[in-house]
DNA sequence: TAGTATTAAGAGTATTTTATCTGAATATAA
DNA sequence: TTATATTCAGATAAAATACTCTTAATACTA
């Protein structure tokens, strides 16, 4: 698992979010059946987002959350990043300390190759890209984006 | 994380032992210290390897363990597979129990895509090639190889 | 055959992650 | 102003993961 529960919670959540209009708070009640996750796992997760600006929230009736930002500033590494932290993805594969440019280890570069690419994917799109399953604007595919940098 | 703690001490045990003589067994607290590893934590792990047939044991004076075939038909992914189960990296991003070819979330394809490189990756890259830092036949990288099949 | 070095196996503990529960704070609406 | 709908916050529980310890089994050496 390369993600936290956690984390994939608060994704599909704002990718729900992200399908709706954006003036209408929505309560974490509905999230939670929608997405099908726990009412009060979900809250604690949402509250990580509301406090890294991603979400906003308002108490009381006809209150709940919603993206504090328009879907398209909004990536799916900002949300990443705001539950497991940004350092998600920074680690050598074999665990060594000491890896790094200086002292690589055996898979140093084949892995930052990796990790590269996916931070690179997970920045590149939005929410809004997301939201719409048949989107206008496909992400450019990796390949291709991999194949005209070479 | 993508891989378990204890996946990453088996792939720096079998790097290990790659390295060295293959008639030689090695032993696990040899290993442990080397690799600054607990003994006990490292001992069941390489009981999996030898379970999975990547290792081969050998109990009493002058016992250990060694790689049960030669460094270089044994793949990164046999190991992590023996640890992690082969289903590693086979999950939907987002959790979607659902999302396959047939109904795929937003994310599915761009997912994919990256799973099946790192799975390519891991399937042919060996302990041989792991174990020699300055290896006279490199890896071929990532990038070149997509961009050759673009 | 006795002693010892070693892995094997399983039980036990600790830590982290995931999930649940309860009560408080807040804001709306009647 | 009172009742209600909602998030916020903290405590607790359960499950998964990581780690430790102890004992048994094995096989060499002397």
């Amino acid at each position: 698992m390369i993600l936290s529960k956690s984390c994939v919670y608060g994704l599909r959540a704002s990718v729900y979010l992200a399908s709706k209009k954006h003036d209408d708070f929505v309560t974490i009640r509905k999230l939670s059946d929608e997405l099908n996750i726990s009412f009060h796992f979900l809250t604690k997760v949402l509250q990580q987002l509301t406090k890294a600006n991603i979400l906003e929230s308002y108490k009381g009736p006809n209150g709940g959350v919603k993206l504090a930002k328009p879907a398209h500033s909004i990536s799916f590494l900002d949300v990443v990043a705001s539950i497991d932290g940004k350092y998600v993805l920074s680690d050598c594969v074999l665990g060594l300390s000491a890896c790094g440019e200086l002292d690589p280890c055996p898979l140093h570069n084949e892995w930052q190759e990796f990790k590269d690419n996916l931070r690179y994917m997970m920045a590149n799109v939005t929410l809004e890209e997301l939201s719409a399953k048949h989107r206008q604007k496909p992400v450019k595919s990796l390949v291709s984006r991999i194949a005209a940098k070479a």
